[in-house]
DNA sequence: AATGAATGAGGATTCATTCAT
DNA sequence: TATGAATGAATCCTCATTCAT
């Protein structure tokens, strides 16, 4: 029944850990990490699960090697973030920066803003949790008013739940990714002249 | 485990149900919707798994039950929201009262922000997608620009996520609170009086 | 939600154990004696599981009390089956007399011919196999050729699967009584003027 | 209870599942479907559930598998019969054959005539009575007398009951196999010159 | 005459994982 | 670079039965 494989292979190569990886992510974000079997990822690729192990040595290496592959560019980001001076200025360029390592990455983003309840309980909860620690400090101010800390993580927020809380929205998604990213500026900035909002 | 039950069992009653919701929602809130199985619910009420079913026809309606009661006053404020005229002050007390109704409701709320990847497979997602729309569309004017749309929905998204996020900024719960009130009752200000911020 | 039963009950009194042996034959033909659960008996009752128990002592009791009480007949017919001479006139008789007990405990006969597999592992089931082992000595002559001891056998058969096998021919159910009789006493009587027939 | 594994395992390879299928078939056959749980099967055969669940989707799955593999013989004598003209020698001829195939699979029969409300509600019931309908309708006339159409399906249930019945009257049972076919074909050959009768 | 609450045993099924080939 | 076959532990859920009230 298998074995012969009439013809609609084909055309891959040393590519299956990648094919893996999207596949994988795609049914992560879709159904959650829990709820998608590795089953469900093999029969996708039309593979055996036993063909998974091969290249993961366990369903959450599959999740990690994704996480580790797509976060690079945020990493980066976070390391210049800290170089520069903390001024108005480089908190808005690392909020432009990071609206585009987000569109990047969304996938991802969408599957860890759905599945934080697992997340916190895998290894990967806690890198990611010390990440977006690092990026509020470098954003808000530890001495300003509690109210101008709430815009700053707000505006952290905003972009990461942006992309798909616009989803019913008909726009263009580079619209809607610009006015997310004005909303989040705006925040940031009345943040730092604030002290007077109160 | 059994047979010692070290004697603080006896004096409940008809309260079964109600510690069933309890300890479900904590275990739901804390390890996730798929990750809490009715053994652990079980276990830590001391009785059998089949104790559950009496209460409950079925996992999912543990959850649909809490979600239920939980959000009454959420159905109540939309109601009254509805009701009155689409003006800033109505926004700003909707805004108020929602605050209270969240605080009220708080690990419900950890729960479904935690699991939307779950909420959108279980029956009561769509129940819960409805009542958002239905916020926002108090909220936001659609014929706002699309950055003052974000602004509303980022308002609403902040008071969500707000009272999880400060986690660990050492502050009086309730002046967390305010300060996430704050912000969002300006972002819907800025959203109304808005127009030539684009 | 109970408590109150808002009118459609009453005009019962004493009735219940016959009420609940009606529901649970009829359940039992319907699903068979395994899949048909207390749970569903009782609630087609419209009262508690609890409440079977206080008439039968089991499932299966409930199973035995019906056939104790559906079977008289058939005992009777057998005692005086056994009392007559063994000739061609008494076993025609014997199998009208059959005719007619079978058409009286219909829906039990249809249980017994459809969950063989589950008699035989209850206690009635080897009750009702003595009967039909006295049934067929009162019909067969042990003596006879091998051939005609089927005929004999068969006769019952025919009687017992006869009235749910015509179900989709079309016809007065009594004119099907009849033509299944008619078979019966045929095959009979060829067994008893047999031997030639070979 | 694992661990020892008294040294007749080995020598198996791809032959699992025809195992499987032949355990099920004689526990099915014996205590009937319900009462038979996969932990039984699996034990008998000395692997896990999950090993079942390997060769096959349920446990329904595997009672459809056995069927579809045991009733071959019978829907190629079905379409046999179709193709012959309608005359008495071909139901002659195809009770003889029947008498065959039933040989053939007789643990399967017995279980079909024994769970019959089983096999209502499963997919192969439907499946099965179109193919007793079918060989009915190559049997009877539709337009003989209600008797003889009594005749001919009683020679059909004197096949499939008559393995069986015969149990405990001591003969080769290749002579009880004629003895049922011989009365089986009286019955039919009564039917057909039969008429007069009525 | 019946209920409300619970239990213990067991059901089918699914999962991540392993390992010899 | 993969598969076929299997496992052990866990899942949700259902059942017959019990007992204090």
């Amino acid at each position: 029944m298998n074995g012969t494989m009439g013809g609609t292979k084909r055309q891959r190569r040393g590519d299956t850990r990648q094919r893996i990886q999207d596949v994988a992510l795609e049914l992560f974000a879709e159904q959650g990490y829990e709820k998608t079997s590795l089953r469900e990822i093999a029969e996708h690729l039309d593979v055996t699960k036993a063909a998974l192990y091969y290249h993961f040595k366990t369903k959450e290496e599959i999740l990690v090697s994704i996480f580790e592959d797509l976060t690079r560019p945020m990493d980066e980001l976070i390391e210049w973030g800290k170089a520069q001076p903390h001024n108005l200025e480089t908190k808005q360029e690392v909020l432009r920066r990071y609206s585009e390592a987000l569109t990047g990455a969304a996938p991802l983003f969408r599957f860890m803003q759905e599945n934080q309840a697992t997340m916190r309980e895998l290894s990967i909860g806690h890198q990611f949790k010390d990440r977006m620690m690092q990026m509020r400090d470098i954003i808000r101010d530890p001495d300003a008013s509690l109210t101008d800390q709430v815009r700053c993580i707000s505006a952290l927020f905003t972009m990461h739940a942006g992309m798909f809380v616009l989803q019913d929205v008909e726009s263009d998604p580079e619209d809607k990714r610009k006015a997310v990213l004005e909303v989040a500026v705006d925040l940031v900035t009345q943040a730092h002249t604030g002290a007077r909002a109160s």
